[in-house]
DNA sequence: GCCGTTTTCGGCCCGACTGTTTTCAGTCG
């Protein structure tokens, strides 16, 4: 049984006894358990004793112990006996909650979804006192949603949905300013909806004016502090809320809405101790006057913290993190991983150079495609070798920055390189990548890895393990091998910044906080540049240090890593 | 069910919106 296997014991529990109607305080002692164990960082088998952990008592802990020994909750059992199984997946329609899902099964013996569709439609819902005609609506339409809606939207989408929502709420003359928070500034894969900050002088006509974007489907709820609506683009549809605070209000609000909701508790938490309260207005001091900061920086500093970034607030453990080691995107000295016309990039060699010195950067990498990759447009050895002294020409050109030659070679299915070692011998700083047979055993897939990994001359694995979010899981790769043999050969490992990618991920990245890393946008157009934000909250949420990533070296440093070559 | 430098009992984070009510419960974030 894995970790997961115990954190989903807990969850499991929590909903039955929900829907049991326990009490609440014991419904949500069960999911701060299953969260204590999510956040801790001992790994399952070495917790001996449950109880270490905060949240984690007497009752939670005989009931891990009796999972762990058979492999079985006599308790989940009960529940399940008490409990029809249903209204688990009835728990799901939005708008309707356990409260409801009792009653409508003590009044109608309502067990399934189905059940429920048909009372709803026969209007036998709508007799019970407490449900009306337009409880029955929503019902209705909240199971055709959980039957056609996705439930999630990938961090790529949220990019592509955010970008025509920023332009329109732009160009709107209510809105002062605004910010995206919610799970989206936190940086999550995936998120259930997205959550902007608002900032008008007149919030009904602000509302007025957004309920008219001609991209929203639905409009879900409309209030004096919100406004809650479906929004429809090309092929993506998602939730969006929008919160409406005035100039003073903005920084608590962003704060309060970025979450998470673990994140939120333990701030009012800290609040309380102070005889304080603090909510998405402010903090209302113990003399109750509202005091209302204009950065999040110093609404940490008011409880003696160090800042925590966005995409640390998942769960509590960043409150222990010391500030000086998080990475910050400023941190980012140059990007080693990019594309020109030469293979499958939009732009010439020139304008990734300029674009790379409009960032600010110290140095860049020109890594094209390597010639098997023939839908690519790859090198052929002569073109990269052409390349190669056309780059090492227009290095003198430009003092602003260090053009280092490079590739992004593929690794061939039989597990040889596409170049031999006299060819990447020429060459700065040689990536080498997966592209093709994803399908073979972890076997064969990580012998291919090692062999890239032992070749003097490769400095970088590009995107190691394949996935696309939300598309393909990628390739089979053993991860504590790959990182292991990275690090005994003194190969890189990337997190690629494109938000497709971002691979390797955070979860992955947290659990290995020794591995040496390169963040890098992989770049096939100026504009994608840009990703480097993305890359950068993925290593932050996987709580890396600045000492961990290659990139962040100063030109000098950079240069000299080079030279020295991969024996140490 | 968990927790404790004011507590081993009595708390446990806070507010908006909706629908069904006529003052509030349920749900959501």
């Amino acid at each position: 049984m894995t970790k997961k296997d115990y954190i989903k014991l807990l969850e499991t529990i929590g909903l039955y006894m929900e829907l049991k109607g326990e009490n609440t305080f014991k419904v949500s002692a069960y999911r701060k358990a299953a969260a204590a164990l999510e956040q801790s960082q001992v790994p399952i088998d070495e917790l001996a004793d449950f109880t270490v952990l905060p949240g984690i008592g007497k009752g939670v802990s005989e009931v891990l112990n009796e999972y762990r020994a058979t492999g079985e909750s006599s308790l989940l059992e009960e529940l399940k006996e008490a409990v029809p199984a249903g209204h688990i997946q009835m728990l799901k329609i939005r708008n309707l909650g356990a409260k409801k899902i009792v009653k409508l099964y003590k009044e109608l013996n309502i067990t399934t979804i189905d059940e429920l569709k048909a009372a709803c439609e026969s209007h036998a819902v709508s007799g019970l006192t407490g449900f009306g005609k337009k409880t029955e609506e929503t019902i209705l339409q909240g199971i055709q949603d959980l039957e056609t809606k996705k439930e999630h939207i990938t961090i790529h989408e949220a990019v592509k949905l955010t970008g025509f929502i920023n332009q329109t709420l732009e160009e709107a003359a209510h809105v002062k300013r605004f910010a995206v928070a919610g799970s989206h500034r936190r940086m999550k894969e995936l998120s259930k909806d997205l959550d902007y900050i608002v900032v008008t002088d007149d919030a009904l006509a602000a509302a007025k004016e957004i309920e008219a974007f001609t991209f929203i489907q639905h409009i879900e709820v409309s209030g004096q502090e919100k406004v809650s609506v479906t929004v429809k683009m090309d092929d993506l549809e998602s939730g969006v809320d929008f919160r409406f605070t005035d100039d003073k209000g903005f920084v608590q609000m962003l704060n309060h809405f970025t979450g998470s909701k673990e994140h939120n508790v333990k701030m009012r938490q800290l609040a309380k101790a102070r005889d304080e309260k603090v909510n998405e207005y402010g903090i209302t001091l113990a003399d109750g006057t509202l005091k209302q900061y204009d950065s999040e920086e110093a609404i940490y500093k008011h409880y003696q913290l160090n800042y925590i970034p966005p995409e640390m607030r998942d769960d509590v453990t960043a409150f222990e993190v010391e500030q000086s080691e998080i990475l910050k995107l400023s941190d980012i000295r140059g990007d080693l991983h990019m594309h020109t016309t030469a293979s499958d990039g939009a732009f010439e060699l020139e304008e990734m150079i300029e674009a790379c010195i409009q960032k600010g950067y110290d140095y860049m990498a020109i890594t094209d495609h390597s010639r098997s990759l023939k839908v690519a447009n790859g090198l052929s050895v002569e073109r990269l070798l052409a390349q190669n002294q056309k780059i090492k020409e227009l290095n003198q050109a430009y003092s602003e920055i260090d053009i280092y030659s490079g590739i992004e070679m593929d690794i061939l299915p039989d597990g040889t390189l596409d170049y031999a070692d006299d060819v990447l011998k020429e060459l700065d700083y040689v990536i080498a990548a997966i592209h093709q047979s994803f399908n073979q055993s972890e076997e064969e897939t990580m012998q291919r890895l090692i062999n890239a990994c032992q070749n003097p001359y490769v400095r970088q694995i590009a995107h190691p393990t394949g996935r696309l979010i939300g598309r393909r899981s990628g390739y089979a790769v053993n991860m504590a091998e790959l990182i292991e043999v990275a690090g005994q050969t003194n190969t890189v490992l990337e997190i690629n910044a494109n938000p497709m990618r971002l691979d390797l991920s955070a979860e992955v990245i947290r659990q290995y906080p020794d591995i040496k890393l390169a963040i890098n946008t992989d770049a096939h157009h100026t504009s994608h540049l840009e990703f480097m934000k993305y890359g950068v909250g993925t290593a932050i949420k996987g709580h890396v240090k600045r000492e961990q990533v290659l990139n962040t070296l100063t030109r000098e440093a950079f240069h000299d890593w080079l030279q020295k070559g991969k024996t140490t």
